[in-house]
DNA sequence: TGACAAAGTGAACAAATGTTTACTATAATC
DNA sequence: GATTATAGTAAACATTTGTTCACTTTGTCA
């Protein structure tokens, strides 16, 4: 009942990207007055789904984030209320947004560290990196994207691919860092 | 300039989860008259970015969209305009949020299809799985995330790692499917 | 059954909303 | 240098906003 309020919310806010305002909550909840909507915010403020900021409503992390589950345990329902967090994917994969963009993988070279073709890496674009980043780097101007191995003194620079059947790869003129892999999303289906 | 202020104005959702209102922008941006934010964001419309409905702002995916580019091609600077795409993460992942959870992976029983220990999937909560799914069970009792096999007519069903070093888990009394993997996150460093 | 809290109605209200119009300063273009 | 578009100011406006108060209905449980 109200969770069903709630997902009539949650729908309204995929589509829009924004809350309803209390008189178009009036029509998708089905009420005749202001005040219930009013109470029923209310609520939800309390539980912690909604913020009021200047009088206008925002919706929380716990608004959009999805249950969070813990191991799995032999034996153990591990849908238990008390183990769960919280997570919004995009907040928790995306920390720096102006300087992200999205790369969609080809090649398998780096499937040794469980990187597939079609997978899409995070990347945030800088150019230092360390010892053993994954890197987006221009090698005597190819674009590739490998594992960074170098010393403490920054000397013997090289890329290395997570593939047995591809070599090591030493840079003859140049390397350039454009940025490093934050994360690895891949969908199944 | 005018993309240092659309930086502003992300920020600004980035914090609240909603677009600050006309009198907010005004603090926001600097501006003196509302009529300067009307005309900025009706810019901003025409642009694509914001939408207007019931004469209230709401941001489009191109807002939130990170820059999808093409696969690497030696020699080749990626980042060109023009085959660029835009994706918005929790969109594009989580098809059915009031059905979905997230699990953090633990063992190496899946290392075989790229998915490790520390790994989060995406659990889309139904009964049914097709042969390959990749479902989170309960075989005899004990919960484990393996790949579903089974033959046409849903006869000689069990589990499978994707890790020579485990067996094949067929089960004794009982498997019960209670939802598959739509898609798998990896958070690096 | 009666008592009491929870859930909803209806009307009223100040404050804030997005929009419009008229005007000015700044920058760009021929 | 005159012209014209661009960017911003200022004030006024009808609508809509979220909130409040008083009241009614519905459900719960002792």
């Amino acid at each position: 009942m109200a969770i069903d309020r709630f997902n009539i919310l949650k729908k309204f806010f995929k589509k829009h990207r924004r809350l309803p305002s209390y008189s178009e909550m009036l029509s998708l909840f089905g009420f005749a007055s202001k005040n219930a909507v009013f109470k029923l915010i209310n609520r939800w403020v309390d539980e912690g789904f909604i913020k009021k900021y200047n009088k206008k409503l925002s919706p929380t992390p716990k608004f959009f984030a999805l249950p969070l589950v813990g191991i799995i345990k032999a034996g153990f329902p591990i849908l238990a209320e008390e183990n769960k967090s919280y997570l919004t994917l995009d907040d928790y994969l995306i920390e720096n947004p102006a300087f992200s963009f999205l790369l969609k993988v080809n090649g398998d070279s780096l499937i040794g560290i469980g990187i597939f073709e079609g997978d899409i890496v995070i990347i945030e674009q800088k150019k230092e990196a360390k010892n053993g980043d994954i890197v987006l780097a221009q090698i005597d101007n190819e674009w590739t994207l490998k594992i960074l191995k170098k010393d403490r003194i920054n000397r013997n620079i090289y890329l290395q691919a997570a593939n047995p059947k591809y070599p090591n790869f030493f840079p003859q003129q140049e390397l350039n860092i454009h940025g490093i892999v934050k994360a690895v999303i891949r969908k199944i289906n």
